[in-house]
DNA sequence: GATGAATGAGTGTTCATTCAT
DNA sequence: AATGAATGAACACTCATTCAT
């Protein structure tokens, strides 16, 4: 599985309109990411990319074959970078819980510095029946393997409990995380400054290691 | 807020007389659920929830006004079922614990029974975007409230603890349960039997309350 | 290959507007023959054959899946009129002339009494490349074939010169039918009355069989 | 009617020196031939021309100021090659059979040296309804004036049958001339050598001649 | 001369909704 | 109640043409 396609910079950029040649595909990418995120990828209009991203309608096609290309790409962007990391994490020697902190401060960096890719994420990627092709699925399988392969790891290494399924652990896991992320991403709560992201992800990772229970049951 | 509407229960009807309007009606429901379920709600086309459902093509609009309220139909018949479990449970002098209890199994008993539409809660209720509009997103909102107030109390007795605002557990917890269920939607695992969903639940409480950790931080 | 499909009777049919249901898809039918043989298949837009048949654009999807299947449809129906007229004239126990001079007949008859058809089949089945796809291309081979049969047949009785090749004989002969019809359509002459019919069949069937020459070679 | 245009010959340039210009101009219409040849010239797009061509896409304007001159240039290259020929046979003092057969050689050698401009004629010229605007329609007309010229002055010069009108003859041996070569066109059959092209011609004129009987009727 | 990015009008197709029967 | 023919707005995609460089 060719997992590591990057078909766009999505650079901050603060002058859409004024870019030089070889922007236009990410201002593109861009403008796509912030109308899907605000109608969902089948409502987003091609006509309403061409005009957030200042440009004319035929250009979306020049740049990218098919609205589906367009999504491609976001869904691209989205996995290329988280898979990036794992990739990392499994080459370092460090311990399931640091792997799973990195893992966690990647979704939250992601949210603070590209919201509109994390909504889409939460809300086209991870969710929608129509866009969730057995092919696309598969980036999905292939994420919880590779999480349930650091769950499994903390189990071998004694961090973790033995007397539940990786695979229930890992669904708790990705579950919670996704489920926090989504909820703030559905309350249209912003994620800004650091030690917001130090809160969370220190209280995800708090209660997954030792509960949110005062007494051991 | 209105939430107790239900355009139309699939139980077993209870008028013991033949109430044939009502049979259409829930058949056009039920095949709604799994037309939506395997297309989403955009991509599914009326005359596949006809077809589904065995009658003509006019019917429907003769039992649901449009397509959009087929889907609060659906929507409804969700939210009904967990806010009317919620209801009661806040008329009960029950634990915090056995009130996130009583809402897991709620939930994984709706999977069990009907898969249908917790896929299409997880699917296009709780993330597609064209479909959350702001009166719907109420509803979200509402439930995260109640959820939290179980919370709230759970530290106020001291089970749960407070040095982390209630808002995040809320979201750790709804959160964990959501997708943990999502996991299992997108992987198609059904769930069968007494002991799979004990299994899951008390993993999940398990968790929630003590940690998945072997040693306390 | 089935060569009888017949997608829709072209009965002639004054009052267009007026049809019955069971008649609305002939009149798309004989609409969509109207434009394509004014602009050409490619050239022709639905919108124009809906105005045509005095029937909305939609419409034209209900009866017809796509105007690819519109010109099926047309394409059918001029081969299964053929290919019908010959399966009969193989049936028979007549002299090849008598074979060819009927076919002849054909083409001028279906010319007087749907010019459109004769029309489209001479510029867009008959000679466009885009249209001619390798399987419809398989409906002219089979075509030549059967003459060729009929030409072979001549030679064989000795009606037919046999210093010739049969594939030789053939060409001439569909090819002057073919290429006389298409001049009269190009020039936009109409065919009326039994006598120019048989001063034209007569025409080509005494070239062909004996020359134009006054002396023989 | 200006009917010696030639937009651009593909014959071996004449002036001496190196003529860039004019080559790039005969490089993209010898594409566009191969292109249209294979596609129509509807469905040919300008792409494919400069693609096929080796040169960029703009520069297709540079040398043809629209994709109709392109076909333009194609027509009047096939209809001045055919037309240069009718006139220097009007000019000389040989028999109407010569005439016929001389345009009969012009046909079959234009065929054998550049394929894909007699399948344009044959497929977009001779028959395409969207291309043939009247303008364009006066070259056949044209066409078939002279070729009757000749068939009249066989039936003043007694050779040919005077039973029938010259147009009909004239229908006949132009339509059989160009329904042969339009039947090798389709059917994809080259023609390759000298004897091929003696025994096609030589076949059309003793039919049209002599007929292809045995016996006199 | 040469390039190819940029434009936008045009068109096939879909599908929710209406309504006569 | 039940049917499905009829409607037409909406939208993805194509491609000839222009023009700045």
């Amino acid at each position: 599985m060719s997992i590591n396609a990057c078909y766009c910079s999505t650079m901050p950029n603060s002058h859409l309109h004024i870019d030089a040649k070889r922007d236009v595909k990410a201002a593109i990418f861009d403008a796509a990411c912030r109308v899907i995120r605000g109608r969902g990828f089948h409502q987003a209009r091609v006509t309403d990319i061409a005009r957030e991203a200042g440009i004319s309608y035929g250009l979306v096609y020049h740049y990218f074959g098919s609205k589906a290309d367009l999504f491609d790409a976001i869904f691209n962007e989205w996995w290329s970078g988280l898979f990036g990391l794992m990739e990392e994490l499994e080459a370092q020697t460090i311990s399931p819980r640091e792997k799973l902190a990195a893992i966690l401060d990647h979704f939250l960096d992601e949210y603070e510095a590209r919201p509109e890719l994390v909504h889409i994420f939460v809300t086209e990627i991870s969710r929608s029946t129509p866009n969730l092709t057995p092919e696309r699925l598969e980036f999905f399988k292939e994420f919880f393997r590779r999480a349930e392969r650091i769950i499994t790891q903390g189990q071998q290494e004694g961090v973790l409990r033995k007397d539940m399924k990786a695979r229930y652990l890992t669904y708790i896991f990705v579950g919670a995380m996704e489920g926090f992320l989504s909820a703030m991403v559905l309350a249209n709560q912003p994620l800004k400054g650091k030690s917001q992201k130090r809160n969370i992800a220190s209280a995800l990772l708090d209660v997954f290691f030792n509960g949110a229970g005062l007494m051991r049951g």
